[in-house]
DNA sequence: CTAGCGGCGCTTTTT
DNA sequence: GCGCCGCTAG
């Protein structure tokens, strides 16, 4: 929460910097540096690699550090600005640090902090784009229209403001969701799009062909509220700095270096907003060729979706600088991105993989150096990782490697499982396992794709009594009560704050109902005065009925009462007397919800955590930016998360769940965004395997409950592109022997004794299956045989756990096919055992080699046991007939489940 | 105004 | 299959 606690935004080194030279600066930076000029190599530079010396030591010009996962990244970048400090090159206040999230930015700050000492506090240009862009906007306010005190709206706010302005254009607002709009706002702003830039496709599309029109009226809107969106805090410094030459030759004599992290995830309106400040135009040019706003270009140059770079605004403003500055005598561009292409994974926010494609191309003379010495991970987990996004075009191409082989390491694992309740199941045990070795919670994490997944874990957990964390999820800042909080805050602070006041003129319920709320409305906008202080005006007047004209009397006083307290009461007594006095904490503490307990204590937390500033309004101000709080990392606990909030994070163990088509990668990701969709999927899953330190287990399984529905569902086509040397296929029971017990009376009263590897494992689809991309995966099986020349794929051989007991007829074909696969493929156990519970349930993963990657024996030449008209019974559709066979996949029509695709290792006659 | 019901949709997430 | 949102009835 205290990511910049004291940083006052008119800090003292506002105006001309101080040259390098001058006397003045924190000691401590000066003695290091006079220290680390008597040595041949500062301290902090022997502990790097060549490479990553390379990186920190090349100060001048601009330079690309392209850093592998685990290659020791942040510790580049913090030594870089503590080395630049020490040789004195630059003062902190000629810094410019920006990452994403304030979490990477903390942790930035306090890792200099080590190296440099207290030399870190000077550094006010540390923090996220939109940090420095609000600080930025803040000096130039009037530049961009608004006062130097505008609000920042957070995505609620804007999306209420939208659905205003929605109906106020007559609109349907269920045609046409505020939410919806709200986010293509926000991508044309990542594009770097004002209102008269957007894509006539784009305004088309919205609104009866309003798009452009209601763009046009938020901005309008924003500016009479005083106040910015997200996508503002970029928008607005761009258009300051591009319009305004003066402002930005005070940031270009200001800036002397300037370091970017996580360059691959920056979008357009970032790189536009670096290129302004990196570049220094030769003087005497116009710094926009236009002198406009951001570069118009043809809608049509411009393609939809993640492919395509939105490529003509690029060329337009930056490239041209570019050759600006080529042509030009080029002046000094001191800037350093640090970032991995093989770990972009948020285009579908905006992100353009590509500015990091192309750094070379835009900052001439770069020196692009690359980090493949891993840190982290062990050669296995490497070789999967590696072999893996090797699958990937376009990459700039770097491969990890280890100093430290071991031949004790494990491989990767790859276990599979029926359904997601018994993966949820065994991995409780396989975690259990491991902390019975000596492993503590906090070492190991479930990285999952989607978050519906996390629910049955947390189940499990629970029942387990296995402590565990869920990261990501619902922030602190985020939740009800702590907006509603807020927004009392806000009105205090703001008078003017009409949004804030919406929100919580009627929470608690004051029987101030949708007719008050629009008088106050009207008469705000027909006296031109914020809502507020219509609301005591209406109080006043015998405009509005007895019941509501009281509580509005109230709540005016109420606030002029708190406001005048604002000056002289400390700020945390305020904050409670508001949220008594208004009534919220009772509202809670009457409130008899499961949830409400809770909520009176985050309040409490808020009021706790408002100790650390200095006022209301600083309070205010860090909350518009840094969203999260702090975890609390006391207790021992497994993380849940989400692959895209595990990066940059690492654990010694890491459990990866839901390796499913469909979930992974996501059907949607497929359909919208086709091969680049998959390759952005494809770097998920190295994300995935490369947070792991020692032992990575990946999961599949047979069926899971998608959209309510029990659906069949095949391993992902990842689990094949892994390779065969560097994995292992987990023979269930083996690692965490047999999990699942009680699994078997679930079905047929009967255990189930190993499973009769294979089942099903008849499925022909191919190494190419997927090779028809878009096509929904919905490949026919006769289409894909004619692919499984070349490699099997994982097919469905994984277990039907004991089901294959139910198919003991089947067994022996199976068998013989089993027995001449190659590779390392498992042994089943229990086999027959009817008391061995399910133990082999994963252990009917076969795999074998083809051309070096994991994939399953191919047994394409076996048909299905069963025809149609069949009668057959599926474990959880139940009773059903074969309608169609193809390969051995079965179309059946359930009794009650109606028509399913089913792979007929998951269904027994009857 | 509130509660209760019906319809929809459902990847990832920062600031 | 569940949760959220919005509408309608009381």
């Amino acid at each position: 929460m205290s990511d910049f606690p004291d940083m006052p935004f008119f800090d003292e080194d506002d105006g001309p910097p101080r040259p390098a030279a001058a006397p003045a600066g924190p000691s401590g930076i000066a003695a290091r540096a006079m220290a680390g000029r008597r040595q041949q190599a500062p301290d902090y530079l022997s502990g790097l690699n060549p490479e990553q010396r390379l990186a920190v030591e090349t100060t001048e010009g601009p330079v690309l550090v392209l850093a592998g996962a685990g290659t020791g990244k942040t510790r580049v970048l913090t030594t870089r600005i503590a080395h630049i400090l020490a040789t004195g090159r630059a003062w902190p206040s000629q810094i410019l640090a920006v990452t994403f999230t304030n979490k990477a930015a903390r942790e930035m700050k306090q890792r200099i902090g080590v190296l440099v000492g207290s030399a870190v506090e000077g550094m006010p240009w540390l923090g996220t784009f939109h940090l420095i862009g609000v600080k930025i906007l803040r000096r130039h306010a009037e530049l961009a229209g608004l006062r130097s005190d505008f609000t920042i709206l957070d995505t609620d706010d804007v999306i209420r403001l939208i659905k205003q302005l929605i109906q106020a254009e007559g609109l349907d607002d269920k045609r046409w969701p505020a939410r919806q709009f709200a986010q293509m706002i926000d991508g044309w702003k990542n594009k770097g799009f004002a209102p008269k830039d957007i894509p006539e496709g784009d305004a088309r599309a919205f609104a009866n062909g309003k798009g452009r029109e209601l763009y046009t009226a938020y901005q309008e809107r924003l500016k009479t509220l005083n106040a910015c969106d997200f996508g503002d805090l970029l928008l607005h410094p761009i258009r300051i700095l591009r319009d305004h030459r003066d402002v930005l030759e005070e940031y270009h004599r200001r800036f002397k270096y300037i370091l970017v992290d996580e360059y691959q995830d920056t979008n357009t309106a970032q790189y536009m907003w670096l290129r302004l400040l990196a570049q220094r135009p030769k003087a005497g040019r116009p710094i926009s060729p236009s002198g406009g706003e951001i570069d118009q270009t043809p809608a049509s140059s411009r393609t939809e979706g993640s492919q395509g770079r939105p490529a003509a605004v690029l060329d337009g403003a930056p490239s041209r600088s570019g050759d600006r500055v080529s042509a030009s005598k080029p002046q000094q561009i001191n800037i350093c991105c640090v970032g991995d292409d093989d770990q972009s994974i948020y285009g579908w926010r905006g992100a353009e993989v590509d500015n990091i494609l192309r750094f070379d191309k835009d900052f001439p003379g770069a020196t692009v150096i690359r980090l493949e010495r891993n840190y982290r991970s062990t050669a296995h987990i490497l070789g999967a990782a590696s072999h893996l996004i090797a699958h990937n075009e376009g990459r700039l191409g770097k491969t990890l490697f280890t100093d430290h082989p071991d031949p004790e390491d494990a491989k990767v694992m790859v276990h599979a499982a029926w359904d997601s309740e018994e993966e949820a199941r065994a991995v409780g045990e396989a975690i259990e396992q491991h902390q019975r070795q000596g492993l503590h919670l906090n070492d190991m994490a479930i990285l999952v794709r989607a978050s519906f997944q996390m629910r049955e874990f947390e189940d499990r957990f629970v029942t387990l009594g296995l402590n565990y964390r869920v990261i990501g999820g619902p922030r602190f800042y985020e939740r009800q009560e702590i907006r509603d909080a807020m927004a009392y805050f806000r009105v205090v602070a703001q008078g003017a704050d009409d949004l804030a006041f919406e929100r919580i003129v009627n929470v608690p319920k004051r029987g101030l109902g949708e007719a008050a709320i629009r008088q106050i409305h009207d008469a705000a906008r027909a006296l031109r005065v914020p809502m507020l202080e219509a609301a005591r005006k209406l109080a006043e007047s015998d405009e509005m009925k007895p019941k509501p004209r009281a509580a509005l009397r109230e709540i005016a006083a109420n606030f002029a009462r708190w406001r005048d307290a604002l000056d002289n009461t400390p700020h945390t007594e305020l904050a409670e007397t508001i949220l008594e006095e208004s009534g919220y904490t009772d509202m809670w503490k009457n409130d008899k919800s499961a949830e409400a307990p809770g909520r009176l204590e985050n309040l409490k937390e808020l009021i706790r955590s408002m100790e650390e500033y200095e006022s209301l309004r600083s309070f205010l101000e860090h909350v518009a930016l840094v969203m999260d709080a702090e975890q609390d990392e006391t207790m021992d606990a497994v993380s849940i998360m989400t692959l895209h909030s595990a990066k940059g994070l690492e654990f010694e163990t890491v459990f990866l769940p839901g390796w499913e088509e469909g979930l992974f990668p996501h059907q949607r990701a497929l359909d919208e965004g086709g091969r680049s969709g998959l390759e952005e999927e494809r770097r998920l899953a190295y994300v995935g395997l490369t947070r792991a330190k020692k032992n990575l287990h990946i999961w599949f399984v047979s069926n899971r409950r998608i959209h309510g529905l029990w659906q069949s569902t095949i391993p992902s086509r990842f689990l094949d592109e892994l390779p065969e040397a560097h994995v292992e296929v987990a023979e269930a029971g083996n690692s965490y022997g047999g999990y699942g017990s009680g699994y078997g009376g679930s079905f047929g009263g009967g255990s189930f004794a190993g499973g009769r590897g294979g089942a099903g494992r008849q499925n022909p689809y191919g190494a190419s299956r997927f090779d028809n991309l878009g096509s929904s995966g919905n490949q026919s099986a006769g289409g894909a045989r004619t692919g499984s020349a070349d490699g099997g794929a994982f097919s469905n051989t994984y277990s039907t756990p004991g089901w294959a007991r139910a198919q003991k007829n089947r067994t022996e074909a199976t068998d013989r096919n089993w027995g001449t696969r190659s590779g390392h493929a498992v042994e089943r156990i229990g086999y027959g055992e009817p008391d061995s519970g399910f133990g082999a349930g994963a252990g009917s993963v076969k795999s074998r080699v083809i051309e070096g990657e994991l994939v399953a024996k191919s047994v394409s030449d076996t048909l299905s046991a069963f025809q149609v008209g069949d009668r057959v019974f599926h474990m959880k559709f139940g009773n059903g007939n074969v309608a169609a066979v193809e390969g051995n996949k079965l179309t059946i029509d359930f009794d009650k489940a109606g028509q399913k695709r089913v792979l007929d290792g998951f269904v027994k006659g009857v």
